[in-house]
RNA sequence: GGCGAGGUAGCUCAGCUGGUUAGAGCACAGGAUUCAUAACCCUGAGGCCGGGGGUUCGAGUCCCCCCUUCGCUACCA
């Protein structure tokens, strides 16, 4: 189980929008704590990550912009590349999937395994737009939501709504491109059939019982998922990605979420590219001693758990990830964090408005890292972590030991002569720390690591309380060059093992110490500074205070992206397209009374009515369970739409359509006659 | 509805295979102190461990049911 190297990657973003502190808090600060962890110890480590630049994502976005694909990922490559390195993200190579080297690999990969017979083909329907030729993504065919009457629903989801939707449920479909209606069409694709692999896949599962409750159970809930694994598309008709290196392939990109992950390889291969040994990339990808270790969030579990080791098995001659510690989410003043809705904080914006308070954010978040459930993240909490935490224990600690020195002894480190056996308890304290953030990062436990590491502030701290040299100075100078000795020491100390967690604290420290940053196995020593040793003379202030204000301006844009939100849903949905009469004369609707309600079993919103039209008593199923209960539905007069075609809802033969009001919120409510003169069977129109 | 992960002090979380008065940090209150960024240090208050049954000498910890949050999924026309 020693592993000689470690291969880490941190989920490659995608790059349609800049970072954010939910990606920050989910994946890229434990890895980078990680990263530098390990590099700490000497360990032999590699960290990986890229931008993610292909699939319909990009070009959507490029539309929107009025801009190529290429433009896009050029503009967020740089966006996110900057703030991450001025974060202080240790990348050993930060590349993107737009590279050579990555088209390369990806498309021998999928040539490899094409090879080998692992994919099967399979032939489907797609919709195809014959103006601009050629197939649609879901999120290029735009139609009404079935549920919501939006009109501007995509073919996998309804913004509005929010419902997941296949292109074949949108009425009125019709193409972003073109705006022309769109055609079902054949094509052709190549699948992975993780149905086959299923029992491989469960296997190498299985071997890592220690793997996170979360990630686990996830991937349980995949594999014994109803009909279990089910073979996937490793292509796409598309024109932006990396062609698929076969014959009768011509129009058809590889799968973004096919050749992203092969990204963490090329990046390895970069990285090396230039050096003297550039094959040295397959040690960290297809040696046994290497450790490889995939950083993501929770939605990226069924990728790195699933599929990727499943594309890994199918091509041979690379090692699967030994674990993936998946985070959950993070949530924004108590709502869900959103790029297209804007609620978010950006990091290259925090950077601006927090300038040179990295670690600040970086302490925060690692504080409130969602590990085991989500977590919200608050302005006020931002405060206040700064504050009492960073400023009031771990700054003031220092700045009281650098004051002290150099007041006392301008600057020069005093000997330690005699240890008391307080001292020495102390000390043995101290040499502990090391070792208990260790055991905390060995198992993904960010939050508990960094606890530990703040307690060696804490221990220094209550060192000077409990000794007092600014008391004893007057009447004791030789055992306050001891007790002063002593809380230098645990400055250095401090240094070292908060450089994974504040690496710019922890350059700072070190330059105020006046010393060569020093590595992990030098902080169970307790005398890495010598005496006669002269510290920096100038100490500044590590963390100062955040003033409301300045948080309240955080707190106000917030606000006003919430208003406008707001504003924008109580908007209702554009009017639809004329129609003629006769479009309209062809619909029958009639009043009618519900005579029967009940639930549909197993179902959330469904009601089999049996109602009375006037005409006949006829059965409709309908979703409106969410708002009212069968004995308030039951003697209600309703409009109700009685040619439609029947069908078959679980199993229930639903007769026609109840019409229903609905409000910007959603809810839902009958639409009746208003005189009771007005019976079943009046014809409304 | 199905599957998965949560629901423990005001907030963020620990509590392993069940075992004495349920823990930590921050916030809060009181005290002490002044080297220090009105900081530090000490003390304290604060928990029907989501609810209800059950197993057990004993349950936050095991079993069943329910409520609730998040994710996937079914059904939604």
């Amino acid at each position: 189980m020693a592993f000689k190297r470690h291969t880490l990657t941190a989920a490659l973003p995608y790059a349609n929008g800049p970072v954010h502190i939910g990606h920050l808090a989910g994946c890229y600060i434990p890895a980078d704590i990680y990263a530098r962890y390990l590099r700490s110890k000497g360990e032999d480590v590699v960290f990986i990550c890229g931008s993610d630049e292909h699939g319909s994502g990009i070009t959507i976005k490029a539309k929107e912009e009025g801009i190529t694909p290429q433009q896009v990922v050029d503009k967020y490559h740089k966006i996110m590349g900057d703030s991450f390195k001025e974060f202080g993200i240790s990348f050993d190579v930060y590349s993107r999937t737009s590279a050579k080297i990555h088209h390369e690999t990806a498309s021998d990969f999928f040539k490899k395994v094409y090879d080998k017979g692992g994919f099967t083909e399979q032939t489907t329907d797609q919709y195809y737009d014959e103006e601009a030729k050629q197939f649609l993504a879901d999120r290029y065919i735009v139609g009404t939501c079935p549920k919501c009457g939006n009109e501007n629903a995509y073919g996998d989801q309804c913004e509005k709504c929010g419902t997941s939707l296949n292109p074949t449920d949108l009425i009125n479909p019709h193409s972003r491109l073109s705006g022309s209606k769109p055609q079902l069409k054949q094509t052709k694709n190549w699948f992975l059939p993780l149905d086959k692999l299923s029992p491989q896949i469960r296997e190498f599962l299985e071997k890592h019982p220690e793997w996170k409750t979360n990630v686990t159970g996830q991937c349980k809930s995949w594999l014994d998922s109803g009909d279990g694994l089910q073979p996937r598309a490793m292509t796409r008709d598309l024109e932006w990605g990396i062609k698929v290196p076969v014959e009768g392939a011509e129009g058809k990109v590889l799968y973004v979420w096919f050749d992203a992950p092969i990204g963490y390889i090329s990046a390895t291969k970069e990285l090396f590219a230039n050096t003297a040994t550039p094959e040295k990339w397959e040690l960290y990808w297809k040696d046994k001693e290497s450790r490889l270790i995939h950083f993501i969030g929770k939605d990226n579990i069924v990728f790195h758990c699933i599929i990727f080791p499943a594309m890994l098995m199918e091509h041979g001659e690379f090692i699967l990830p030994d674990n993936v510690p998946a985070n959950e989410f993070l949530n924004l003043e108590g709502d869900k964090i959103s790029t297209s809705k804007k609620w978010a904080v950006w990091l290259h914006e925090y950077l601006i408005d927090f300038k040179d308070r990295q670690d600040v954010l970086r302490y925060t978040l690692s504080a409130n890292m969602p590990e085991t459930k989500d977590n919200d993240f608050t302005w006020k909490d931002f405060q206040t972590k700064n504050n009492s935490e960073l400023a009031d224990i771990y700054g003031n600690f220092v700045n009281r030991v650098l004051v002290l020195t150099n007041k006392n002894y301008n600057g020069i480190v005093p000997e330690a002569s005699e240890y008391t056996k307080g001292d020495l308890l102390i000390l043995e304290e101290v040499s502990k720390i090391p070792d208990a953030i260790s055991s905390s990062l060995d198992k993904f436990r960010f939050r508990e690591a960094l606890g530990e590491m703040m307690n060696l502030a804490r221990i220094g701290n209550k060192y000077l309380a409990d000794q007092e040299p600014w008391k004893l100075i007057k009447t004791d100078e030789k055992r306050v060059r001891t007790i002063m000795n002593i809380a230098i020491q645990i400055a250095a100390n401090l240094a070292i093992v908060c450089e994974p967690f504040l690496p710019h604290t922890s350059a700072r420290l070190f330059k105020m110490l006046n010393i060569s940053p020093l590595k992990w196995a030098h902080a169970k020593n307790t005398g890495n500074i010598s005496t006669g040793h002269k510290i920096n003379e100038n100490p500044e202030i590590l963390f100062s205070k955040i003033e409301d204000v300045e948080i309240q301006v955080q707190i106000d844009r917030l606000e006003t992206i919430k208003k406008e939100r707001a504003a924008a849903n109580v908007s209702f949905s554009p009017a639809k397209p004329e129609i003629s009469y006769d479009d309209f004369a062809k619909m029958d609707i009639r009043v009618g009374t519900i005579l029967e309600a009940e639930r549909v079993p197993k179902t959330d919103k469904l009601m089999k009515l049996k109602i009375d039209t006037g005409l006949d008593q006829r059965t409709v199923v309908s979703g409106i369970a969410e708002w009212y209960t069968p004995e308030q539905a039951i003697g209600k007069k309703v409009s109700i739409l009685v040619n439609l075609a029947p069908r078959k809802i679980k199993n229930i033969e639903s007769k026609g359509m109840i019409l229903m009001a609905e409000n910007p919120q959603g809810e839902l409510s009958f639409v009746w006659p208003e005189k009771d003169t007005t019976g079943n069977g009046s014809i409304i129109k």
